[in-house]
DNA sequence: CGATCATATGATACTTAGTCTCATCTTTTA
DNA sequence: TAAAAGATGAGACTAAGTATCATATGATCG
């Protein structure tokens, strides 16, 4: 089953393939976000790269975000997080309690979501989805 | 199969029930909801009454949508929109070359997502779904 | 190498969506 | 009718992100 994970996509090839000059300030954008957990926001890496302008940070946020290398999370209520997507299509988690953000992938969803377009008026051309869950950690976590 | 679409709450009593005082503002605010189509702004709430504060406007969008009479849509990109919940639970269909939101519900699904929590490490309390379409309308216009 | 031109950067102003504050007004209740 | 609770609205503030534009960087050609 190991094979069956797609490799990720290293978001910096990703850029020069589409054209875009791989300078400095993008390096060190995405060498942060690879060492980031998931479920960012775009501001913490701003403070955490004071030597590139807030501007560069969100327009290479936008980059990856145009290239699919980086998610975009809507949260149901608060702030956005972005987070590297690990594998090609996928879905998140969001732990409603300490905020953690997980990928998941089941391709049972996949075949079915293909199947209900024949419900809905015209072309479904992507869809997307969340579950909001309590997380193992906070489940087994001392009260308080 | 019409004795199956639940009857759609009335966002006036729902806030009366809730104990909310059901005051001129307020009530204002909820007759242009129900007369407005899926899928507008806060904003553009505020502009057509412009005898209600803002304040007030997007403090009784907040207490509808606490009350889940309410949705909030988070598009992929672009503005968050809002529209009067027709039926209980249920996901959107929006489309992404004319904009127009739509509601659909389908039992298939739902089961399907309560089956999938086995998958999943942590305990799902909600889950949130969205399909992007080009509609049937979108569909037959004239190219362009 | 140096000139040239496209591209990228960063400081900063601006925009959008929404919240907060607080003095005033309205409603409820006693 | 007086006091208390709740709601309102003007406007200040915040957070997330975009636009502007002068400067800097980097690729390409001679
Ligand atoms: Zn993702
Ligand atoms: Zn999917
Ligand atoms: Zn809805
Ligand atoms: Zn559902």
């Amino acid at each position: 089953m190991i094979a069956s994970r797609p490799a990720r996509p290293d978001p910096a090839s990703v850029l020069e393939d589409r054209g875009y000059r791989l300078t400095g300030p993008r390096r060190s954008v995405i060498r942060l976000l690879d060492r980031k957990e998931e479920g960012f926001s775009a501001e913490d890496i701003c403070e955490e790269l004071p030597g590139v302008g807030r501007a560069t940070v969100y327009r290479t946020i936008r980059l990856l975000l145009d290239a699919g290398v980086l998610c975009k999370l809507a949260l149901p209520d608060g702030a956005p997080k972005y987070s590297l997507a690990r594998v090609e299509h996928h879905h998140h988690t969001f732990c409603v309690t300490c905020g953690n953000v997980g990928e998941f992938r089941d391709t049972t969803i996949e075949r079915l979501l293909r199947t209900i377009g024949a419900d809905i008026a015209g072309e479904i051309v992507g869809h997307r989805m969340e579950f909001y869950i309590v997380c193992r950690a906070c489940l087994e976590a001392p009260e308080r």
